[in-house]
DNA sequence: TTAGCCCTTCTAACCCGCAA
DNA sequence: TTGCGGGTTAGAAGGGCTAA
């Protein structure tokens, strides 16, 4: 997991920073994003030292050990924000075909959980093959914010508290296909896909990236930017 | 303590839609 | 037209819980 949305604060919280020092820290561009998770999904398992910043500040180039410091914290504080219920999740349900997350365990009652197979193995009438409901932008940078939140793995998790239109066993999948994207070679030949958005921070709006605010992720697709570990 | 059950995750196959 | 991307589903495996 890269980000402790739960755990303990970092040493110094984004709430800490002046008003400039906030808004220096948003000017990131989507490169600097992408450089900066990288960078820190390969630090990942070191302390939390200023050398390992400065490698991460390295890494990504035109920003400071202090800047990239800062960055984390803003996505740690996002993070918390989105774990203590203060940042209002979008209502995916509405007008979706889908189901809601499973709260006994079960692995949903609609969409992703397979029916009991038909004897034979041979599917019955109504176990057609269900339509997929393609993945929106905004589901899949809330996938992306628990992955950096749960980590790889707690598909149920991430599904309960970020993802909350998709069940566990949709996640998982989608994280498969995505960690699939994210290994295949061919990058310059592959099509534009949504699993090239390795950040959930979405594309700046001629501007700066910005991490999420509790009033940005209601509705619009602000979600701040998670580090995913690949 | 252990066997059985249930839940969850992982993996791969299958299928469909669509971009190249 | 074809191959790729993405969603669904099936089956296996592992872990946790509980009753005997």
């Amino acid at each position: 997991m890269l980000l402790q949305a739960g755990g303990a604060p970092p040493t110094t919280t984004a709430a800490h920073l002046t008003p400039a020092e906030r808004q220096a820290s948003l000017q990131w561009s989507v490169e600097e994003e992408r450089a900066f998770e990288g960078a820190l999904a390969r630090h990942i398992d070191e302390d939390d030292t200023e050398e390992r910043w400065d490698r991460i500040a390295r890494a990504v180039g035109h920003k400071s050990a202090m800047d990239c410091k800062r960055r984390y914290e803003l996505l740690a504080e996002d993070v918390r924000n989105i774990g203590a219920g203060r940042v209002p999740m979008p209502a995916y349900n509405e007008g979706h075909d889908t189901q809601e997350p499973s709260t006994s365990g079960v692995v949903g009652d609609k969409v992703g959980v397979r029916p009991k197979k038909a004897a034979g193995g041979a599917r019955t009438a109504d176990q057609e093959r269900r339509k997929g409901i393609p993945w929106t932008e905004e589901e899949h940078r809330l996938f992306l914010l628990g992955l950096a939140k749960f980590g790889k793995g707690d598909w149920r998790s991430i599904s309960r508290n970020f993802v909350i239109s998709r069940t566990p066993t949709q996640v998982a999948s989608h994280a498969q296909k995505y960690f699939i994207r994210l290994n295949s070679i061919n990058k310059d030949k592959r099509r534009s896909s949504i699993h090239d958005i390795t950040t959930a921070t979405p594309p700046a709006n001629g501007g700066a990236a910005a991490p999420v605010t509790g009033a940005a992720a209601s509705k619009d697709t602000s979600y701040g930017s998670a580090t995913i570990r690949t």
